[in-house]
DNA sequence: CTGACTGCAAACGTTTTGCACGGTA
DNA sequence: TACCGTGCAAAACGTTTGCAGTCAG
């Protein structure tokens, strides 16, 4: 179980019901875009605000509570914050998978190559999910 | 050399001056946003509209003559269509560099992990250039 | 009590669309 | 000539901002 205030007041955030909620909405709901955050959110509380939906992301993005994963074709969406990984999108269904790859070669390997000091990457695969695969198209 | 007006037809689009420059710009400017190219096409186009950029980024890009590179906080920027590759941007000065990866043993893996049935990849390194690194911050 | 957050409305930047005209094949 | 592309203006879209009122600490 996820100790949301926890989190926000480690963070040094003011934690208000919004906020928890976005993070609890995130928490069983990775992957999804801001419409859909929204739409969600309207659960609990009706009179919320577009505009407080992206304020928080914002805020939390900053402070690495959640993360942006770009879609190609699509609507950027959020996730709680953890440990680098990949991402498959479905092009048929648009379904996100996550991944724990490895990607200590790939680093080296793109480091010596380019004399750049690396910080972080971002590795999306697209394809075809397990159900659209087998779905006449 | 590279022949711009048979490679339009080649992918059965209309030969226009417009679109020639559009390509040649891209084939010296690797790596530049619409606004960029906008301004380089003023030079031979005066008169030349925001609109038609992008009605011919979008039709080239579905003839897959461009394709197009997701930068994390900057605008998409353009390239002429190669194999696959991986682009890494300097956080400072947001030069790009592009890098042939092999990424053969990471799809098979992503693919085993997932079962998904994978088509591209897109990998983009964050970091800091050569230059941006010894410089002072 | 003070500062931060919320919700509303308006503003903003980017991209797309509709349309009349002109160019390509 | 028939169709497609161009340029203009307006519309659409996603996101941000300013502000007055409210809530958290």
């Amino acid at each position: 179980m996820l100790n949301i205030a926890g989190l926000l007041k480690e963070k040094k955030l003011t934690v208000t019901p919004q906020r928890v909620e976005i993070v609890n909405l995130l928490s069983t709901n990775r992957h999804i875009n801001v419409d859909e955050l929204y739409a969600l959110l309207h659960t609990n509380f009706p009179s919320i605000s577009l505009a407080t939906v992206y304020k928080n992301i914002n805020t939390m993005l900053e402070s690495e509570i959640l993360s942006e994963v770009q879609i190609f074709n699509a609507k950027n969406v959020y996730e709680l914050a953890k440990e680098e990984h990949s991402h498959i999108v479905c092009t048929s269904c648009n379904e996100i998978l996550e991944l724990p790859i490895d990607l200590q070669v790939i680093y080296k390997e793109a480091e010596s190559k380019s004399a750049y000091s690396l910080k972080s990457a971002s590795l999306v695969f697209s394809g075809k999910c397990p159900r659209c695969s087998s779905s006449k198209v």
